[in-house]
DNA sequence: AACCTTGACAACCGCAGAGCT
DNA sequence: GAGCTCTGCGGTTGTCAAGGT
């Protein structure tokens, strides 16, 4: 590559340099620009293109808002599982759970897990990152998703695609349920997967898991042992009969069995945690917890 | 109606790695 | 090999709208 056009550095461009929201007229300088001549060279682009704006800010204005594939709107049911799961495996690699997403990007993943999935760690007054709360994800949250997920089947909403250029083996719960087309050969899916529903898995009850804290979610390694996919988790219609009412049986044991959430509609995440919920994670899993 | 809080999303910043001169 | 630039990533902050008081 020649960087002789890219002499110029952002910081040259002086006080003419804006920042802050992007107006109607700089979207579409951006856009004309990028349809003509292709992405990359950002910071030759902003010049050329008219912008005074760093090259930084137009690749992350062009990938995240204006490319024609990001996809807007509610992060669906699967798309929470996904991002759920893939954090099993990647831990705040935002960019590669998003690869998995197709038309989502990494911003909206971060974005979606710290707003969401951080607020009910709140609730539970867990850590985010706490093997606790990866408990309560994995054995309550995550097979509530799934039984939502299989109460909508119906919704003839579009399944997200897997990322492209990806070799690993596919998972029964990703094909099943994110590759719903048959047309869409060459999928290839997350390597995530057998650590989450593993019936073998139970929570650790004793409130003596060492901290996890620092995101040190399930390894990739980990998740990807199981030799056939198909046996790590069967699929979420086999996920849901093996591990729901399983994991759930815990909880549901203190009564709570209608409290999945199916029932009161709706893809919010106020309600993944009924209060018995609630008191059964705080006072069983999150003791150690200081958060 | 005014103010405050909260949530969602957009955008910026600093850093690290890769590639080029 | 050193220095420079670009690119991509993750963390953080800013902005705005909606809802609550």
């Amino acid at each position: 590559m020649i960087y002789e056009e890219d002499d110029h550095q952002d910081q040259q461009l002086g006080g003419e340099l804006r920042k802050g929201p992007w107006t109607v007229e700089e979207d579409s300088l951006l856009s004309n620009y990028v349809s003509l001549h292709g992405e990359g060279r950002w910071n030759s682009l902003a010049r050329h293109a008219g912008l005074k704006r760093t090259g930084k800010s137009c690749r992350l204005r062009w990938l995240n808002y204006l490319r024609p594939s990001v996809r807007r709107g509610n992060i669906t049911l699967q798309e929470q599982l996904l991002i759920l799961e893939l954090h099993s495996s990647y831990g705040n690699r935002w960019s590669k759970i998003a690869q998995y997403l197709p038309g989502r990007t990494d911003n909206e993943v971060k974005n979606y897990w710290r707003t969401r999935v951080q607020k009910q760690a709140k609730q539970l007054k867990c850590d985010v990152n706490s093997k606790q709360f990866q408990d309560a994800m994995r054995y309550v949250w995550i097979p509530r998703l799934i039984e939502r997920i299989q109460a909508t089947r119906s919704d003839p909403s579009p399944p997200p695609h897997p990322p492209p250029n990806t070799t690993t083996t596919t998972t029964a719960a990703a094909s099943a349920d994110f590759c719903l087309d048959d047309n869409d050969v060459n999928y290839e899916v997350a390597p995530w997967g057998s650590g989450w529903v593993d019936p073998n898995f139970m929570p650790d009850m004793s409130g003596t898991s060492s901290d996890t804290s620092d995101a040190q979610v399930s390894s990739v390694s980990d998740l990807t042992e199981c030799g056939n996919p198909t046996d790590c988790i069967g699929g979420v219609e086999n996920m849901s009969a093996s591990t729901s009412w399983q994991y759930g049986s815990e909880l549901q044991g203190n009564g709570q069995s209608d409290q999945i959430g199916l029932l009161s509609g709706g893809d919010s995440l106020e309600n993944w945690w009924s209060e018995e919920d609630l008191r059964f994670f705080q006072h069983q899993l999150c003791d150690e917890q200081v958060f």
